[in-house]
DNA sequence: GACGGCTCCCGCCACT
DNA sequence: AGAGTGGCGGGAGCCG
């Protein structure tokens, strides 16, 4: 089994850990082990007000086969040598592309020169270390992790369990206007929700306003006010979604998956697919079929 | 891959 | 004044 081990450092970010708790260390799924860890087993403080538990010290961490590192204040604060020497984390990210929370991209990049701060994605995977950037975002990653891991229908079965909204990719720009969409009746999430159980169907984006009940133009601003991107790429990313989760296993042509997912036609899914996922709908569907 | 035809979507601006 | 809205033009991008 796949063992995940959260880093609490002191005064840890208790949200940031609970995402990975929520996503790794659930009982209803059994492909990972989840343990949270801290330089000193016991109890950790959190930026909120209580204490979290940690059971075990950083030794864990060597029989980790993924090492989670929640967000912590100050990260001014020097860690012990024997924490840096278990996440090996001095230098690591030299020469590689991370994120972080849109507040702090330019500190981030003054500090640490020799690191390709992307400051506007929701995520950067370089292989060996994966970076987000604020709170939510860390969903986008973690499931992204499972992804990797297990396919996207194991990712999509957690995100269904946590009740998110289908996942983002980790170019998507970070939402600067507002983090989190409130306001259930001004929110264009019903519509987000209407359009996926449509998705097989045509859909246009004057189809979609009428729906929300927006002229086209407001439609387009407030979608992008709460989303970070375009109704017309969004279609796209979860069309793209819904075909590698078809693809992993399922024994539908090419055709039949671009048709199910909405897609007018095979090249139009080969197109996006290659855009996004950098492979082809074929090739992907082999790795899976070997992986198993 | 190339190429039409069409949709999308963003800046601009008028209107409330 | 200032914020929110929506129509329009046209370049970008999608689709067959």
């Amino acid at each position: 089994m796949h063992r995940v081990v959260a880093l609490a450092l002191p005064n840890v970010v208790a949200f940031d850990l609970s995402i990975g708790a929520q996503v790794f260390g659930h009982r209803e799924e059994e492909m990972y082990e989840f343990l949270v860890c801290a330089p000193a087993p016991g109890a950790v403080p959190t930026t909120t007000g209580f204490a979290l538990l940690a059971e075990h010290g950083i030794d864990v961490l060597e029989r980790a086969g993924t090492v989670l590192v929640p967000g912590f204040e100050d990260p001014r604060a020097q860690l012990p040598d024997r924490v840096l020497d278990a996440l090996r984390a001095a230098g690591v990210l030299d020469g590689r592309r991370a994120t972080t929370h849109w507040r702090a991209t330019a500190l981030l990049a003054r500090r640490f020169p020799a690191i390709r701060v992307e400051p506007d994605v929701l995520y950067v995977d370089e292989g060996r270390v994966l970076t987000s950037a604020g709170v939510a975002a860390g969903i986008d990653l973690c499931l992204h992790i499972v992804r990797t891991d297990f396919g996207q229908r194991a990712a999509n079965a957690i995100a269904r369990r946590i009740v998110v909204a289908p996942q983002r990719e980790g170019g998507q720009a970070q939402f600067l206007e507002r983090p989190v969409p409130t306001e259930p009746g001004g929110s264009l999430e019903s519509t987000r929700l209407w359009a996926l159980e449509h998705l097989a169907e045509p859909l246009t984006v004057a189809e979609l306003a009428r729906h929300a009940g927006y002229s086209e133009r407001t439609f387009a601003r407030r979608f992008r006010a709460e989303t970070g991107t375009t109704p017309l790429q969004w279609l796209i990313a979860q069309r793209t979604l819904n075909a590698r989760g078809l693809l992993e296993g399922g024994e539908l042509s090419v055709e039949a998956v671009a048709r199910q997912c909405g897609f007018g036609s095979a090249p139009s899914l080969r197109q996006h697919f290659r855009r996004a996922v950098r492979s082809t709908p074929t090739a992907y569907r082999a790795a899976w079929t070997d992986a198993a």
